[in-house]
DNA sequence: GCCGTTCATCGTCTATCGCCGATGAACGAT
DNA sequence: ATCGTTCATCGGCGATAGACGATGAACGGC
């Protein structure tokens, strides 16, 4: 919905510019967008990895909140999830939140490339 | 609302870590969360500076959806705004825009400080 | 003076977010 | 076998986002 026209070479079969395909882009910064988010990234990553139930006694939210938070993260790709067991692992994708912010400095270069 | 515990260090009289305040930081991606705003970004500054209506065009958007992105995008600080009888002037704010990239870079050094 | 253009704002609609409590599955420990 | 813990998911609720059309103000040109 609403894509219209606003990528146009994306029904081609083009793999055109990986990295800066502004649907993708967007959807990241989508998942940085929330405060608690950001907290809770900053939290996995001092504690190398977390289980759910670490994060939740942190922040006092609801552990379903907290489960979505971490959910969003994941398919955001920011964070990577291993199932193991109970203890679900959590951990900072740092790669990923690195490609993140090598996009954000694209675009901020392609704004002042010029200066 | 749902401030809570988010921010452990905001009700001292600290003035702890300007600059990354997670409420603050998560308000300029979410401003950048939208891949139309990230495509009028892209515009902007191409066009080192736009009136609304040029914006409109290039977008097929409804010319209220475009106003309301650039309204987003001056309220996020992102791109200055100065009225210019009809044509009036939007153009990106690049040293806010690098200070977000900033803030990103910071975030992923906290989260790679270690390794 | 009158019309066309530009643009911000308002009102409306639908979809999604963010939060929660409740539920049920999976597992460890006793 | 049973109980407690952990956690993902569902359903519900209020608030917000994102889109649009319509409206009215400000201005330029005729």
């Amino acid at each position: 919905m609403t894509q219209s026209t606003l990528e146009p070479d994306r029904a081609a079969g083009a793999p055109p510019n990986r990295g800066s395909d502004s649907h993708a882009v967007a959807a990241r910064f989508a998942a940085l967008s929330h405060p608690a988010r950001i907290e809770i990234l900053k939290h996995l990553s001092a504690s190398n990895s977390c289980c759910c139930r670490e994060v939740v006694d942190r922040f006092d939210l609801a552990q379903s909140t907290v489960s979505q938070h971490l959910k969003i993260l994941v398919e955001a790709g920011l964070v990577r999830f291993e199932p193991d067991r109970q203890r679900s692992r959590y951990a900072v994708d740092r790669s990923a939140l690195a490609d993140v912010s090598a996009s954000l400095n694209a675009l901020v270069n392609s704004c002042c490339y010029g200066r």
